[in-house]
DNA sequence: GGTGAAACCGGATACCT
DNA sequence: AGGTATCCGGTTTCACC
């Protein structure tokens, strides 16, 4: 079920956290007019209803020595077998995101490599132990990428 | 210039802050084997050196009103007109990421709405704001998303 | 770059409204 | 549910290695 009443001050909390994820509860406080331990309760019960579903630091992936992104569009080759392709392609460590689409295709997904020739091994690893074709776009460049969208 | 030395000891601090942005120094020490303030030194110099791009909470969409995600492809519709796309729906707040792309289009964005209504009305907007055609894959579940890649 | 100590500030909790 | 007071632990800075 959708437990859907978050109200306004929830809400701005949930922003503020969205563009800082460490913030603290004293700025909190400031932001929304609250005590710190009333923004304090809120955070807890926002993460306990799941409303936040963790907190993560933004990763300069060119930097790193991943410069590549692209996405994999994914068709199962055999439509008559067990469709378990997510479960089977889980433990690839370049997968960034999964998503089951409507559509021509049944998967897309995000992934990040070092050079041409690592994407190429790992559509190879892809099709391998999923037993599906592929489709690859690359992204040539970055405008912007997980900006919070909380309303 | 990519300035590439990023040594392990640094790539376990941005491994550890990618899952958990709100990890203290304290524990980063305890896990890197060096002192809270060894930590704190590293950690700004990621900072100010951009490996480290922001700290954000991961916001259940779902839950907050926006159940429905969707990837949208862009075309051009004039290819002789100036291409200032991104800059003139960079304000459309539905819009959560924003890549160039290689292949037959140009962009693509992946947007939240809360509803297929809201989201035919924002295929409009950017329709109108950007002189483009769309094409639109609706997601239907999220197995993951933007899970820590770093190697 | 690293350590350890000291001052300071934020997080967590108990209690009251 | 929110505020106030308190305690403890984390953050930050600095002198030294």
């Amino acid at each position: 079920m959708t437990d859907s009443a978050v109200e306004s001050t929830d809400r701005k909390i949930l922003q503020l956290l969205a563009s800082d994820g460490r913030m603290s509860f004293t700025d909190l406080g400031k932001a929304t007019g609250l005590s710190t331990s009333a923004v304090h309760q809120r955070v807890k019960r926002l993460e306990q209803r799941g409303l936040i579903q963790g907190y993560g630091a933004t990763v300069n992936h060119a930097e790193l020595g991943l410069p590549l992104t692209a996405f994999v569009s994914i068709r199962p080759i055999d439509p008559s077998q067990p469709d378990d392709c997510p479960d089977r392609i889980r433990d690839i460590t370049e997968i960034e995101s999964c998503w089951s689409v409507a559509g021509t295709e049944a998967y897309l997904l995000k992934v990040r490599t070092a050079t041409p020739a690592a994407l190429e091994d790992l559509l190879g690893r892809i099709r391998n132990v999923a037993n599906v074709s592929t489709r690859t776009t690359i992204v040539l460049s970055t405008y912007y990428e997980n900006r919070p969208v909380t309303d």
